[in-house]
DNA sequence: CGTCCATGTCTAC
DNA sequence: TAGACCTGGACGG
């Protein structure tokens, strides 16, 4: 049976002894051993999602890594498409013509090229050929040499935008399962093969829909107001403007009820659910709290080394657990 | 304590 | 084009 997995903005799989079962191991699959062990979906914010006999949306394009053929192809035959009018940077989130590709890929990209975010993707795309290779020998050597070269070294030797979408991504699958991946609890060999996403030094604004844009050097000529930078709006904060946030408290009042819904998101519906095959047994597990769980240092946060020159960090009280958020909270009763 | 932020969709004005 | 969906770490006061 196929299924179709999500991972949203925090999901991951581990594959622990049943001891070490982590926090939000959503979805579990038990080995037969005697000291049993568990592949988890592991999802901090449930994001994710799984689907037995699912299938990826409707309008995905073809995959960055797989595809690449007709990846490419699928964007130089509709550079039409207002899509493309957006701000390349944005238009690399399109998953219908950049499947594949998310935010901190896209900042790598571009920076690999040195290509602004915020100019208009049609702009960076139209010079593209259909098949690499055309823009590749522009030497008129008719020597067979050049006709000889690989797809791989063509990408390689003289990237452009189209192929660093596939090569950037499979950079990371290289790195051998130290990809981007909080569970790790450490995963410096993912920060260092980061160029300018999260990296100090690089500047940042918020696109149109509000995600941070990494990159270096002039932004370029569609980048959103100033009042829509991290730093603007910290800024505008501290100055305490009468701006326009005050709407936006008002609405976040809590208490408002309206969530009461029980269901956990679509999930395929099942909530629990048998896979026979290969000894393996699944469940949508509720969230058994384990009472072991050493906080350990940040899981998340790209940012390290937060240069905190004021004396003793050291040890952050003792896990008191003592969240009471005000945000309201969704009613937990996700018992059987 | 409270606010902001995060690898991504998804849908309602 | 705003939010909604979630949880928790980092940081400010």
């Amino acid at each position: 049976m196929d299924v179709v997995f999500r991972f949203g903005m925090s999901g991951y799989f581990r594959f622990t002894t049943l001891a070490e079962l982590p926090k939000h191991a959503h979805l579990r699959f038990y080995t037969k051993e005697v000291p049993q062990r568990v592949l988890s979906l592991v999802d901090t914010r449930r994001f994710g999602s799984w689907q037995p006999n699912g299938s990826w949306q409707k309008d995905r394009g073809p995959c960055v890594m797989s595809e690449y053929k007709s990846f490419r192809e699928n964007v130089l035959s509709n550079l039409s498409d207002k899509a493309f009018d957006r701000p390349v940077c944005e238009a690399l989130l399109n998953q219908k013509y950049f499947n594949g590709i998310g935010n901190y890929l896209q900042a790598e990209i571009l920076y690999r090229l040195k290509i602004p975010p915020f100019v208009k993707a049609r702009a960076v795309l139209e010079g593209l050929k259909l098949k690499h290779e055309e823009t590749m020998n522009v030497k008129e050597e008719p020597s067979t040499e050049a006709a000889e070269k690989t797809d791989v070294d063509e990408k390689t030797e003289n990237p452009d935008l189209l192929s660093l979408c596939h090569t950037v991504p499979l950079e990371v699958i290289n790195l051998g399962g130290k990809g981007y991946d909080p569970g790790k609890g450490d995963y410096t060999e993912f920060v260092s093969w980061l160029q300018c996403y999260s990296v100090d030094g690089m500047n940042s604004v918020r696109d149109h829909n509000g995600r941070t844009m990494w990159f270096k050097g002039a932004p370029g000529p569609m980048a959103p107001k100033a009042s829509k930078s991290p730093k603007a709006k910290r800024k505008i904060k501290k100055d305490d403007y009468t701006d326009t946030k005050k709407e936006k408290l008002v609405k976040k009042e809590p208490g408002a009820g309206k969530r009461e819904k029980d269901e956990p998101k679509k999930q395929s519906g099942t909530r629990r659910q048998k896979a026979s095959k290969s000894g393996l047994e699944a469940e949508a597990a509720d969230d058994s709290r384990r009472p072991n769980t050493r906080r350990k240092s940040s899981a998340t946060g790209l940012r390290q080394t937060r240069a905190k020159s004021t004396g003793s960090p050291s040890v952050r009280k003792a896990n008191t657990k003592s969240k009471a958020t005000s945000r309201p909270r969704r009613k937990s009763s996700r018992t059987a």
